[in-house]
RNA sequence: GGGGACGUAGCUCAAUCGGUUAGAGUACCGGCCUGUCACGCCGGUGGUUGCGGGUUCGAGUCCCGUCGUCCUCGCCA
């Protein structure tokens, strides 16, 4: 009889006393017991291998031919085990392992969990997503994913201590909360009390942070979890993480001064890596003209340059043309040392049609006129005056891109960041920027309607915005985005602490004096009894997270992730609900019944 | 909502131009093996080719629809 699979023997005897990543050669001699999964198995007949793993690491355990179990242990079976530790001989350490040099050599083997064949080997780095989120339980018993988990929890632990070490409070706000007109699609949640009503999950703690200001806490923080109902990507998902804070009586630089020194004990702490402070700053525009979008990647060079001098006086008509129509003019030169083949400028080409241009001049800088389409306008001095424009040395490759400012931006953008990628340049470096001076509102040609660019609580850097007529293109907001290394990683601004001017804002942004009663009168409200100036910044934690360890995909950073069609393909949510269940909520379903059979 | 890729054994993949009984590795089962470390050797089981329809003498392969996963555009104040 198998009298190891039942624990009836001891309530107590089967506890470990160590676990699988402790035991060194110093603990020869000792007896222990080791708790774990059976990550593979080897029998030799007679003698059995079974590798012992947990959390903390690999132990082998030695069976002989007096564990009949032994030949019973299948992959991912849970046991106990009590032995003694013993010293390798030299030739069978295992020098890939920090318990290589000893073995357990098993007097009791206990079986405390069977388990069915696996659906995939837990130490195959290759198995569809799709199997690893419906078995989820066992996909989070790779040391990989355990790895990232327990980062992931040190990082942000180290996160909290730094924000408290700067007097920071850290204070939890309401999940079921109210819906907003802007922004994101609300996930909605009915009411049981309130017949026809729903409550909303936050797509961010926004306005309660700012009412915390209003109420003196003076610096807040939080570990929030966000929501919002929009399509997901390999950095989105619908629910997502943000460390989000607010501190009063402060403008820009304090935001700055006060994330940066965080991020830098951080990385210090978690991860015992020098982050370099204070992090550079570039104005919206400036991140635009210099890189082409406003997440710059800081870690290599091949910077855009306006050409608008040389274009107008030249003879290409596309770019004369681009120049005379209001446009811009504009190039990258790709260093000598990092030649494109005709290949590469074809692949480059592509990409830029792909991006909305027409096509792509490019032009091999040489000082006697170069080479390339464009060579035969770089005559005489026209050549030097070009390189001298680009900054280009003898034999660069110049790529150009002429018309509508936000093609130009948007096309060269996109072509350095990919001669980044292409060029192995876009690695290894931590190059945090704050991105400032974000324009205050966008008009939706869609809509036609203006819009805030970052949302509608953010200061204007003019608290007149421009007097009774402004020019809303033009108004310069206070918003600020935190980047690292091309990816944006969080965002903030320095808020409206002044009823009036809030109010105007909504005003432009279509909300009428009712609709501001009814859905921001108690921001306004809180706003009329002594606001303080106050300031804040969000920052994704899933991509920070992931981010730190390399990591292109927020899913491996979380424990259960959705899929892109935003399903828990573990426990199957969404779901349907009983009929008493929208009963109850005043819900009736638009969506018709399955059909019988079906 | 649009575009693209993929869907074949428990898992990872193969299968020529539409043509024999859909194969391999691994896992699993059985046998052998006392120093392996994702042990090795021998043998075996395992398939509604996601699902539904169509074209064809014949469909894993071609067509239509549908479901699912991934990437991406829109979207994400």
């Amino acid at each position: 009889m198998d009298a190891s699979s039942t624990s009836t023997a001891s309530r107590s005897d089967w506890r470990r006393t160590h676990h699988c990543g402790a035991l060194r050669k110093s603990d020869v001699g000792a007896r222990v017991t080791l708790n774990g999964w059976v990550d593979a198995r080897r029998d030799h007949g007679g003698i059995y291998f079974v590798d012992l793993r947990d959390r903390y690491g690999i132990t082998q355990v030695v069976l002989g031919p007096e564990q009949a179990e032994a030949a019973k242990l299948g992959a991912e079976f849970t046991v106990s085990v009590t032995g003694k530790v013993v010293a390798r001989d030299a030739q069978n350490v295992n020098p890939e392992r920090p318990t290589g040099e000893i073995d357990v050599q098993v007097e009791r083997l206990e079986i405390l969990s069977r388990s069915e064949q696996p659906p995939f080997t837990i130490a195959d780095e290759n198995v569809a997503l799709e199997t690893r989120f419906t078995y989820r339980y066992l996909d989070l018993r790779r040391p990989q994913m355990q790895r990232n988990l327990m980062h992931r929890s040190r990082f942000i632990n180290a996160m909290r201590r730094a924000f408290e070490r700067q007097d920071f409070v850290e204070v939890e706000t309401p999940i079921l909360t109210r819906a907003t007109p802007e922004g994101a699609r609300d996930y909605l949640v009915p009411s049981r009390v309130h017949p026809g009503k729903f409550y909303a999950l936050p797509q961010s703690p926004q306005l309660f942070k700012q009412i915390l200001m209003v109420a003196g806490m003076d610096r807040y923080f939080q570990v929030a979890r966000c929501f919002r109902d929009e399509d997901l990507r390999a950095d989105r998902q619908p629910e997502f993480t943000q460390l989000d804070m607010e501190m009063s009586f402060v403008e820009e630089e304090d935001v700055f001064a006060t994330w940066e020194r965080v991020l830098q004990e951080t990385f210090r702490e978690a991860m015992q890596l020098e982050v370099a402070i204070p992090f550079p700053r570039l104005t919206w525009k400036q991140s635009m003209e210099r890189f082409g979008n406003d997440k710059p990647d800081m870690r290599f060079g091949m910077e855009l340059v306006d050409l608008a001098a040389w274009a107008s006086s030249s003879e290409f008509a596309v770019f004369k043309g681009a120049i005379d129509a209001g446009g811009r003019v504009m190039g990258i030169a790709v260093p000598a040392a990092h030649a494109l083949s005709r290949k590469d400028i074809e692949a480059l080409e592509t990409l830029a049609k792909g991006s909305g241009a027409k096509g792509l001049a490019y032009w091999k800088a040489g000082a006697a006129g170069g080479s390339g389409p464009l060579a035969r306008f770089c005559v005489g001095e026209r050549a030097t005056l070009l390189m001298q424009a680009l900054g280009a040395a003898e034999g660069d490759t110049c790529l150009f891109m002429a018309g509508k400012q936000s093609l130009v931006w948007r096309v060269l953008g996109e072509l350095r960041n990919h001669l980044g990628k292409r060029f192995g340049l876009a690695q290894g470096a931590w190059r945090f920027t704050w991105v400032t001076s974000f324009p205050m509102f966008e008009f939706d040609e869609g809509e036609g309607r203006w819009f805030s660019a970052h949302h509608p609580f953010t200061a204007p850097a003019d608290w007149e915005m421009g007097g009774a007529n402004p020019d809303l293109a033009s108004l310069v907001s206070r918003a600020y985005d935190l980047v690292l290394n091309g990816w944006e990683l969080g965002s903030g601004s320095v808020r409206i602490h002044r009823s009036d001017v809030q109010q105007k804002v909504f005003t432009i942004l279509g909300i009428g004096p009712e609709e501001q009663q009814k859905k921001f009168g108690f921001l306004l409200e809180a706003l009329s009894y002594g606001a303080p100036p106050h300031a804040g910044l969000a920052v994704g934690l899933d991509r920070l997270t992931a981010l730190s360890l390399g990591l292109d995909n927020i899913r491996d950073m979380l424990a259960f992730p959705k899929t892109t069609s935003a399903t828990d393909l573990m426990c199957a949510a969404p779901s349907e609900v009983a009929p008493e269940q929208l009963f109850e909520v005043h819900i009736r379903s638009a969506v018709p019944p399955p059909a019988p059979g079906a």
